[in-house]
DNA sequence: AGTAGGACCTGGTGGC
DNA sequence: TGCCACCAGGTCCTAC
């Protein structure tokens, strides 16, 4: 469910709401949620800490505790992250929670299960290997239109399917992605090695300003996502493409289409996007 | 090296 | 109302 924008958003809110409090305990009501730990030892890594940090790269988010292990925690499609009274009622569909000191717990909610939780108690990404190998984000200082043309050049892949690579870029997913190349005026399924310099310099413009608008508006709900503090996010009223298949382009009001790419739907103005 | 397809899961929607 | 197929914002693994 969330990119990057939405993680953001999660992890602003979130860090008010759970650093510096003692953890009492954690609850795993659905052991896979665990990918290299069992719950005893994430229990004994938790309880009597505190969470003093917490950090985002690409989609994941970081959380450190004061003994110097983390936990890192993807919540792929539909995972949700909130703070609530030890007493609100029992979501359906609650992976974990983490008891924390004044009688508030976070909880991990997952309809759809795919969500996951990393323990590391050594130095380094290596066990999660699509966090240490993830590319640079868009806002990052090395995120420069050299840096995005030597990701793109010579590929024969759709330059959709190229942001998607989170070695390449970080943090985008499919809907950022549709409004980035919407707003670049490239067509989804362009080969990425065909784009002009010109090309890929306005798609590092527009992936950076779609990027930054996202964050800027706490993120996208178009489903269920909610930041840490339950709200919705409101980047949705700002979408020019994804999901709006049949409806007139904002720009120049040919219905937007919508075709297959690398198994994802990609959403697109047939006019505007060449 | 690339890419397509399946796997991981559940629920909502639309068709009949 | 019931049943079924299909769809969903992410990533990983295998097979070609």
């Amino acid at each position: 469910m969330p990119e990057l924008p939405e993680v953001e958003t999660i992890r602003r809110t979130l860090q008010e709401r759970i650093l510096h409090r003692r953890i009492q305990g954690v609850r795993v009501s659905y052991q896979k949620v665990l990918r290299n730990c069992t719950e005893l030892e994430f229990n004994q890594a938790l309880r009597d800490r505190e969470f003093v940090q917490l950090d985002r790269r690409g989609k994941y988010l970081i959380a450190y505790l004061d003994s110097h292990n983390r936990v890192v925690i993807h919540l792929r499609m539909t995972g949700r992250l909130v703070v609530l009274p030890r007493d609100y009622p029992m979501e359906k569909h609650v992976s974990l929670q983490i008891y924390m000191s004044g009688e508030e717990e976070l909880r991990l909610i997952d309809q759809r299960k795919f969500a996951t939780v990393y323990l590391l108690q050594e130095p380094g990404f290596g066990p999660i290997k699509g966090l240490a190998t993830l590319g640079m984000e868009p806002l990052e200082e090395g995120f420069t239109c050299i840096y995005l043309t030597e990701q793109v050049q010579g590929r024969t892949a759709a330059i959709k399917s190229v942001l998607l690579d989170q070695r390449r870029v970080a943090g985008l997913g499919n809907i950022y992605a549709d409004e980035s190349l919407y707003r670049a005026g490239i067509f989804p399924g362009r080969p990425a090695g065909s784009l002009s310099s010109t090309e890929i310099n306005r798609l590092h413009q527009s992936i950076q300003r779609v990027i930054g608008e996202g964050i800027a508006h706490r993120g996208t709900t178009f489903r269920d996502y909610v930041d840490g503090d339950g709200r919705k996010g409101g980047f949705q009223e700002l979408l020019r493409v994804y999901g709006r298949e049949g409806e007139p382009c904002r720009m120049c009001g040919e219905p937007i289409g919508r075709v297959k790419l690398a198994g994802r739907s990609s959403f697109y103005c047939p006019l505007c996007q060449r």
